[in-house]
RNA sequence: GGUGCGGUAGCCAAGCGGUUAGGCACUGGAUUGCAAAUCCAUGAACAUCGGUUCGAGUCCGAUCCGCACCUCCA
């Protein structure tokens, strides 16, 4: 009955409760808007958008932060390269996002704070976190965090300070620091940054990754709020940074809940350019995929696992859609213009068994299970006694129900062309003349054109091929 | 060294103490002019070795294998 979420703070399933009554606040970490997305980035957003609308669905009233990191090495170095303002350079990926985004069906979050609006709220909370004595300035110029101040670091991530051995991309020469773990809150000036900088009472510079998302989650969110989710490698350093931050700044708890999702791996491994596994949603989509297809993919995994992304499945998960696309069709035929009515019997728990599944920790899986249980009850049911035009209807709105959870069950829109029309006809008048060649001539040619048509006691259907 | 996540039928993927998960693919049949779709039928599984239990992919222990993280990668 209630819905219960992982925690990564606590690592055990929790009941969502949020602060304030009805109202869940959420901050999701966003892009680096330095390049195209590549479908990693949108294996954490599509869990974010899954987690929103299973939110809704529970009856909650959802605000959901998504944070544009727009100023950053990456993205200096390659505005440089390319001789664009920053504004100018991070725009076009900014756009390229959205695109992505609404390709996938991913609904808009509330608020896309981008971090070069709200440098002067970042300087504030360093502002505050000198005041509590958690931050200090270095020789260059830059101003560090000190983790040895706040007494719950590492609370998170569970790491154990003194097991924290240097790893290799530690900087064996950053000696200005107190302890090589602090991080920066404000990154002095250096000639590499161009004309990227901004005056704070620290000198010029630039903020640190990390206190963006603590001053624009707070400022938009407030100092508490429900949810925070990324990926499983956001958990440290990230997140146990922000939390350091935030928490060392208001003395308050910052998010109730971390949610992170798994890794997407490509045959296995980590995606990266140089394994020559990295791909973009544009190249996917190039490649003839529709956006449905990855959204299906990216979905039908539980989030926390780890994500073999395979064009194996995209293959595979075409079938699935077109079974479902074929059910919905059926059902839409027999339902008319018809009032919902009461469900059939053989879908009268698959609400239940959806909604008891996605409780636990958002159990996709299982939740699919249902569904297609009531697809294949339903064809069955379909095949023999027909329900009723109100039964049908009643199913009908249960499917938009559910796929306001999952976003794939609306096909997408089919318009006949007076050519595609008047193939059929002529079809139908071939077969009546029983002259199968000419008949399986027409229907190739309408398959060139995107269709394919079946024979049915009521008369040949259109349904549209996919790709 | 530390911290996590995994190894389930041809492939993907739930389940985590006791009656068929589900999807894709495959096989036989019904249906069809042939198809398509659909239905019916059929098969196939829990990395290895021990242990606990009336009963274990499911709990415990050991082993093997894979992946990731350990300072700015979702």
């Amino acid at each position: 009955m209630a819905f219960r979420i992982y925690n990564t703070m606590s690592r055990t399933k929790e009941e969502l409760v949020p602060l304030d009554g009805k109202h869940v606040r959420m901050y999701t970490c966003g892009p680096t808007v330095y390049n195209y997305a590549h479908i990693g980035n949108f294996r954490a957003y599509m869990f974010e958008d899954l987690l929103r609308r299973y939110i809704k669905f529970c009856g909650f009233e959802v605000t959901q932060v998504q944070n544009l990191t727009d100023v950053d090495d990456k993205t200096i170095r390659s505005s440089i390269e390319q001789g664009l303002p920053l504004k100018t350079y991070t725009k076009k990926y900014i756009e390229a996002f959205f695109d992505d985004l609404a390709k996938l069906n991913i609904e808009p979050a509330e608020h896309y704070p981008a971090a070069t609006d709200y440098i002067p709220e970042m300087i504030r909370l360093i502002e505050t976190l000198f005041e509590k004595g958690y931050a200090y300035k270095s020789d260059d110029g830059s101003v560090y965090y000190s983790i040895d101040k706040f007494a719950g670091y590492g609370k998170l991530a569970h790491l154990d300070r003194d097991g924290m051995q240097a790893g290799a991309r530690v900087a064996q020469d950053e000696y200005d620091k107190e302890n090589a773990a602090d991080f920066a809150l404000w990154k002095a000036y250096v000639p590499e940054d161009g004309d990227v900088f901004w005056d704070s009472p620290w000198g010029r510079g630039r903020p640190g990754w990390h206190i963006e998302c603590s001053a624009m989650s707070m400022k938009l969110l407030g100092e508490s709020f429900d949810i925070h989710t990324g990926g499983v490698d956001n958990i440290f350093p990230h997140h146990e940074d922000e939390i350091a931050q935030s928490e060392g700044a208001t003395g308050k708890p910052y998010s109730t809940y971390w949610m992170h999702c798994g890794y997407l791996v490509v045959d296995g491994k980590k995606m990266s350019k140089s394994l020559g596994n990295f791909y973009t949603l544009r190249q996917i989509l190039d490649m003839g995929y529709t956006g449905r297809e990855v959204r299906y993919e990216l979905l039908s995994s539980h989030y926390r696992q780890s994500l073999n992304f395979a064009f194996k499945s995209l293959d595979a998960n075409r079938s699935a859609l077109k079974r479902l696309d074929e059910f919905y069709a059926s059902l839409a035929e027999i339902a008319g213009s018809a009032e919902a009515g009461s469900l059939p019997e053989w879908a009268a728990d698959t609400r239940a068994r959806f909604t008891e599944a996605m409780d636990d920790d958002m159990n996709i899986s299982g939740a699919m299970a249902a569904l297609f249980d009531m697809v294949h009850a339903g064809n069955k049911a379909m095949a023999g006694k027909a329900p009723s035009a109100e039964e049908a209807a009643a199913v009908q709105s249960l499917w938009k129900e559910l796929d306001s959870v999952l976003g794939i069950l609306t096909p997408e829109e089919e318009t006949i062309s007076s050519e595609v029309t008047e193939l059929l006809e002529a079809r139908a008048t071939a077969r009546a003349e029983k002259n199968w060649a000419e008949s399986d001539r027409i229907r190739d040619a309408l398959a060139e054109l995107g269709w394919t048509v079946k024979d049915t006691p009521e008369g040949p259907k259109l349904r549209k091929l996919q790709r």
